[in-house]
DNA sequence: GGCGGACTTGAACCTCGCTCGAGGTCCGGG
DNA sequence: CCCGGACCTCGAGCGAGGTTCAAGTCCGCC
């Protein structure tokens, strides 16, 4: 009963085994167990969690990772067409970012100079988009 | 003694009478308080609001919404110049998002229909790039 | 002076995506 | 056979940005 020990895959994939179990209770992996209990994972496990991080930088919650896993058909290996189908829905919600956050960074621009805050009817002070990157980015106000 | 109660301040800022008492915790906003204890507020604190909510659209964290108003002269109403200041910052951190996500899409796009999750070289698969929305975004896989 | 709604505090709880530690087991080489 | 490193489970903790609760106090109007 060959298989990658948990180690093998974290070291292959990048993730950490922690994560791997995690990721195994929210039913994004699975694995077989040796007479021992211990995890053997099939290879294929290795595109699935590509497929896991690749939605996550897309901005997926595992949530919604699990449901995308659940819409490709269940035993067979993923088709081209299933990944056209998923990465064009992705494509969609990273457009809809990109507005976002040009409508955003626009409205800035009207504002810059003119104090606006002040006004009531400044677009910066009102609702309906919504940024809150939580990555690792830029640091605000240069470290000087 | 007048001033805005917590209350006036929740209704007309939009923000919870909660996320005040939060704010006042993080440094961020400051009250008088009555004979008995409770917060009294200056009309200027809803501007100071307005500037934390704008920031947080932006993506900055409180504490870096801590030090931004940290930089601005105490004592004073800011200037257009504080401002301009401090919008041109925002306006880097946006167009530095908007790159990040503009990448990410374009590899997409280099993908789609390739199955390329298959692909050691797929740059979906390589780091550098991270999204991680965590507003109230569209929802993945239109909801048929 | 009495009523009720607004206010006070602190602590506990929430989601998300993990990490870490404790305490114990398994596996492979020498 | 023994050792050490990899593995196991379970539960707690983090950090961001709050919300909710409990128990008690204040404010202002009638």
């Amino acid at each position: 009963m060959r298989g990658l020990t948990i180690g093998e895959v974290a070291e292959r994939s990048g993730v950490s085994t922690s994560a791997l179990r995690f990721y195994e209770g929210r039913g994004l992996i699975t694995a077989e167990r040796t007479a021992g209990n211990q995890r053997r994972y099939a290879p294929a496990v290795l595109r699935r969690i590509a497929f896991v991080r690749a939605a996550q930088r897309v901005g997926l919650t595992l949530e919604e990772v699990a449901e995308a896993l659940d819409s490709l058909p269940a035993g067979r290996t993923p088709t081209k067409a299933d990944w056209a189908r998923l990465s064009a829905a992705w494509r969609t919600r990273l457009d809809e970012q990109l507005a976002r956050i040009e409508r955003l960074r626009d409205h800035l621009d009207d504002c810059i100079g003119c104090g606006c805050l002040s006004l009531r009817t400044c677009a910066l002070r009102n609702p309906g988009d919504e940024v809150a990157d939580r990555g690792p980015g830029a640091v605000f106000l240069e470290p000087s």
